[in-house]
RNA sequence: GGCCCAGUGGCUCAGUUGGUUAGAGCGCCGCCCUGUCACGGCGGAGGUCGUGAGUUCGAGUCUCAUCUGGGUCGCCA
């Protein structure tokens, strides 16, 4: 069978007079009448218009469903009335012959190709293989490909190497559940998909690689959000040996920006060196490890000020305060704002603002009228500012007034500058905290980051201020990655993991093969893997994972298309020991 | 697991304080139209209003339960 001479991207004036065969999906027919109309044929790399002169042509083109594939030979002519938007609209194709290749049966479809965007989700995910047919979604995955192709380029320009780890692996130290796989060899025992190829990419380490990376796929069985996709995504895993903080941050201030500003709905992105703040500051100031840094506002402590008002909620209680200067929404409008961060945040948002005589009116400022004056100086109100509030616990009230410091700053005019990818590192996180459920030292993080001061530090200071050579990548109010300096030390090791209440033989537990294989010489490195699905994200300017993923699942980690997760044979059980225990249904 | 929102022809949605025969746009089917390009015009088919119970003379509308989807908290590098 001859193929297609041209795709249907590819004609234009210059071709006119050729005889041509052009392959694509019966993508539209406009019929003006009997014997004309215009049959719109759309391939991957666009649409051709070709001209039906004949009563004969029409009757073939009329029996047959959008959406169906062909195969048209004929003739390439200039329109007579064209157009301009379109890259063939110079041109059309007078046919001689149109055969059908793939026959669609159905004269109606879930939802119509370049509407899908507008119908219901997990229809959408039904049928992804129509939905990805719309231009407009497959684009986002054309994307995605474009993206990861740069990403591998650059690292590999860095002289880093992509290196395969296993799918095939046991738990590894993150915290999430695992997917577990039954193995048909070894009775009662399972394998675990990686949560991460961390341990594998420290072992490379270990091993003398110097600078690994991969595009790795990550699996974890944690519920979805609207940026979290259930069950897998990707990440951009790095790791460099001999290698501190400053020199991961080198490679992905140059790597990254670059691929932002040339993919990205904005042009601009961030210049090394990126913003570093400390955790603790960035609890502080934006109430929040992740700061949305395109919002000039910030969060001030009010709790000398307010705790002791009067009003129930700030009764011995933290209290944050964003002050939104020449915010002048109405009453529904801030109720509704405030409704908002109550869902995202869990906590309530109370408010207040400063008329034009320097009155507090609205909200809650009738318990503050009194001290009107010492809450001025405090938050340096002046006439006109609206101040969102928050309390409760130190964490809490932080929390809430940075997710209120995301809403007002992204509704009240001038205090957003959406423009742009505004990166930074959250530095310098604590190496322990006290858990809030067991009242015990814990780990704030990864246990296996480096504590700053090293042994020094853990033997000689309290360990709530030790800090951590563990960093986050922010961009634009998106947590891109968390990386740390490696703790490679096996003694140091011990040291941190005795501070907690365990021991050696905790660590050698959980992680044999890191910990033996830092007993035989291990390099000092760092690294960290920034979420190429987030990234792509950011840079499609998309609002939900799902738009940027080929075939994502829904929330509840369905393949819908697929039917996947599904029942198996009774004989696929019993060749992996499997014995199944379901929960009773309701009647 | 908790909380919030939604569910009405194939798709997207409207539907008033509960009140006659549940509407619109797109799509689909038929007829008309000689240069369309979101083609246009006329006509038509298609709905047990997610499911179940309840309140009521009467429920798409109110109540409860349940299912499905989305968002979020918990969880999660």
């Amino acid at each position: 069978m001859q193929g297609r001479t041209h795709t249907c991207g590819e004609l234009r004036l210059s071709d006119v007079g050729k005889q041509v065969r052009i392959e694509g999906w019966f993508d539209n027919l406009r019929k003006v009448s009997k014997n004309l109309g215009f049959l719109i044929l759309r391939d991957f790399y666009g649409v051709t218009q070709v001209v039906i002169e004949t009563e004969d042509m029409m009757e073939t083109v009329n029996g047959i469903n959008y959406e169906s594939t062909l195969s048209i030979t004929g003739t390439v002519r200039e329109r007579s009335s064209k157009n301009t938007a379109l890259p063939t609209g110079e041109i059309e194709v007078v046919p001689d012959g149109i055969e059908v290749l793939g026959k669609c049966r159905y004269n109606e479809l879930p939802f119509q190709i370049n509407h899908s965007k507008d119908a219901d989700e997990n229809i959408r995910l039904k049928y992804r293989y129509l939905d990805l047919r719309n231009p407009a979604v497959k684009e986002k995955i054309v994307l995605r490909s474009k993206i990861v192709a740069d990403l591998r380029a650059a690292m590999n320009a860095h002289d880093f190497m992509e290196i395969t780890t296993p799918i095939l692996t046991c738990s590894s130290p993150e915290g999430a559940r695992d997917y577990l796989v039954p193995s048909r060899n070894h009775p009662g025992k399972f394998y675990a998909l990686p949560q991460a190829p961390q341990q594998f990419k420290q072992l490379l380490m270990t091993s003398g690689f110097d600078r690994y990376f991969q595009i790795a796929p990550c699996f974890r069985d944690e519920d979805a959000r609207a940026d979290r996709s259930p069950g897998e995504f990707y990440q951009l895993d790095m790791e460099m040996a001999f290698a501190s903080q400053e020199d991961v941050f080198e490679i992905l201030e140059d790597v990254l920006p670059p691929i932002f500003a040339k993919y990205g709905i904005y042009k601009t992105a961030s210049k090394a060196p990126f913003r570093r703040i400390s955790y603790l500051d960035a609890m502080e100031t934006y109430g929040s490890d992740k700061p949305d840094l395109r919002i000039d506002l910030i969060v001030q402590d009010a709790t000398a000020c307010m705790a002791d008002c009067g009003f129930g909620p700030f009764e011995g209680n933290t209290v944050k305060a964003v002050v939104v200067s020449g915010y002048e929404g109405t009453r529904k409008t801030i109720d509704k704002l405030c409704a908002e961060a109550e869902v995202q945040s869990g906590s309530k948002t109370y408010w207040f603002r400063v008329d034009a005589n320097g009155d507090f009116v609205g909200g809650i400022s009738k318990f503050l009228q009194e001290r009107k004056e010492a809450v001025k100086e405090a938050l340096g109100l002046q006439n006109g500012d609206f101040v969102a509030v928050t309390a409760g616990k130190k964490g809490a009230a932080q929390k809430a007034a940075g997710v209120a410091r995301k809403i007002f700053g992204t509704n009240a005019p001038g205090h957003f500058n959406q423009e742009c990818y505004e990166f930074c590192w959250i530095v310098d996180f604590p190496m322990y905290e006290i858990g809030e459920e067991s009242g015990e030292l814990e780990f704030c993080h990864n246990p296996f980051s480096m504590p700053q001061g090293g042994m020094k530090a853990l033997q000689e200071e309290d360990p709530l201020t030790i800090l951590a050579y563990q960093y986050d990548l922010v961009c634009n109010g998106v947590e891109l990655s968390s990386g740390a300096v490696r703790n490679h030390d096996p003694e140091i090791m011990v040291k941190a993991f005795e501070l907690v209440g365990l021991g050696e033989e905790a660590v050698k537990a959980k992680f044999p093969a890191m910990y033996n294989a830092f007993c035989y010489g291990a390099p000092p490195h760092a690294g960290i893997a920034p979420g190429v699905d987030r990234m792509v994200m950011l840079i499609a300017g998309e609002e939900s994972i799902r738009e940027i993923i080929p075939f994502p699942m829904n929330k509840n980690a369905q393949d819908v298309m697929m039917g996947a997760p599904a029942e198996v044979d009774q004989k696929q059980l019993d060749d992996v020991h499997i014995a199944l225990k379901l929960p009773a249904k309701a009647e």
